[in-house]
DNA sequence: GATATATGATTGAGTAATCAACTATTAAAC
DNA sequence: GTTTAATAGTTGATTACTCAATCATATATC
């Protein structure tokens, strides 16, 4: 499992690692009834200026097809996490906004997901992981 | 998109920024008609002692499942990149064992994908890769 | 203001993985 | 040496996505 450069090693590693950590923040939260990728709509919407964005947006942000997160969302809808929303200025465009159930699941959910992670990365200090981010930052 | 630990938010960028990675390298290694995880068969089974691996042991390595990997070799198999080997002393095993065609379609496609990687992270030095690499090693 | 083009979203078909159930073989217990 | 339990692998059904095609609306051009 050698004989590559540093960038590769980096680029398999951390596609391995990324696996690993979903699995087992997404089994933590299975218990709230929600996979890994819905957590991270909630957390979108939730730090988004009114708390809704477009399926373009959360797209975007998510590193997904439009198609993904019409599937993804439309059962969100339904349990009344999110609700649609229509952009006056744009008949297009069908807003995602998380609801106050959505919230206050969200909130739930992040007591379990923040107590996993820290678990997880118990070795590394807070100054580290915080330089990570930052070098995550300069990936093209 | 705040507000959660470092620790949280690492799992978060880092789900994301492989994601990102993988559709990047994955375009790459398409043109050698490879999907990543292919690739990382491929590399695993370059790596290792007798150039072969149990399909245990690579869901393991790739942290798949093992009907996963039963369904990802059987058309590299297929295809002649891979073959099937049987253990004398276990005959519940099969060993998965690279061929000299699989090798040398592992390092044509190395050439890419070191490429690719160099260029996704030419903002970061050697040092500080290797040092992600080493806190990698720390995460549980 | 009609036509062409671009954008937001959904749908159908396909792909890559999962889990649960199963078969085959091996190892352990008695 | 049976029976029991564990291990290696495959298969069927399902899930979570992708891409290409499509529809509806918006924008730009003439």
């Amino acid at each position: 499992m050698t004989d590559l450069s540093d960038s590769s090693n980096f680029i398999i590693k951390n596609a391995l690692l990324s696996s690993r950590l979903s699995k087992r923040v997404g089994h933590c939260l299975s218990v709230h009834g929600m996979s890994m990728t819905e957590f991270l709509v909630l957390h979108s919407l939730e730090g988004a200026p009114r708390k809704a964005l477009s399926r373009i947006e959360l797209a975007e942000l998510l590193g997904m097809s439009a198609s993904g997160i019409t599937r993804l969302v439309a059962p969100m809808e339904k349990i009344g996490l999110v609700s649609k929303e229509s952009n006056p200025r744009d008949a297009r465009q069908s807003l995602v906004k998380i609801s106050e159930t959505g919230q206050r699941l969200y909130s739930e959910a992040s007591v379990g997901f923040d107590h996993i992670s820290n678990e997880l990365t118990e070795n590394i200090s807070s100054v580290q992981l915080e330089k990570i981010l930052e070098l995550y930052g300069r990936v093209k």
